[in-house]
DNA sequence: GTGATATTCTACCAATCGGTTGAATAACAG
DNA sequence: CTGTTATTCAACCGATTGGTAGAATATCAC
């Protein structure tokens, strides 16, 4: 993998790990609000609101067109896209190797059939 | 969302947001290895990775089996599961959202054709 | 018992995070 | 121009993170 998807998938999964973020990018799935709109649906400041925002940028995960003095931000779903197939791809090798294992020790010696 | 379970989404995704973590979980699919094994495979002290490990458990990425001396690590696929699971419906979820505006936005007023 | 090995625990460090408040900037409304 | 509104910027705070080093603990090998 390359240095700067990885960096990206950190920054997406970093972004995701977040429950407000998380909440956030849900009403930004409803259509391109303003940063005011996002920041009066949760209960924090402002402030935290258009940091939790720059977060999501820098991730990718939202672009912003200014129009006057408003910040219009709009869902990007790209790179949830990239995480999501990394996710699934990452799992389904996992989950092979592991049943790969699993058989090999069955056959082998049961160390402690455990959980 | 139930709080555990958001609870538990924000420690898989905080324990995958890291590079280090992701190529641990890799060197875990390929089996059960020790704490030792797998530091001697990063960069960085055994402490450190006593440490990553210990973020892995929390998130229920990874089970401990203790023999001896030795702290014997498995791969837990399960939240791998739900992380994928979350993200594919949210994704898709959005996707629908974002598709019926663009729609409705094409038919009414464009405001910017963007990106 | 002694010594080596595997691991955690404790303490520390600098950086980041999620939050706050207050000031600065810029655009609208009169 | 004045004032209000929308937003960022800067500073601060306490908690967490990713890393280190050293001490403590427990097991193995002799």
């Amino acid at each position: 993998m390359s240095r700067t998807r990885a960096r990206r998938l950190d920054q997406v999964y970093g972004a995701i790990a977040n429950p407000t973020r998380r909440a956030m990018l849900g009403v930004l799935a409803t259509g391109e609000v303003n940063v005011g709109q996002l920041a009066r649906r949760f209960p924090v400041s402002f402030n935290a609101v258009s940091k939790h925002v720059k977060v999501l940028e820098r991730a990718g995960l939202v672009s912003r067109r200014v129009r006057g003095r408003e910040h219009w931000l709009r869902l990007r779903t790209g790179p949830l896209h990239e995480a999501a197939r990394w996710l699934a791809r990452q799992r389904t090798f996992w989950h092979s190797r592991l049943d790969a294992l699993e058989a090999m020790l069955r056959d082998d010696a049961p160390p402690s059939p455990g959980r």
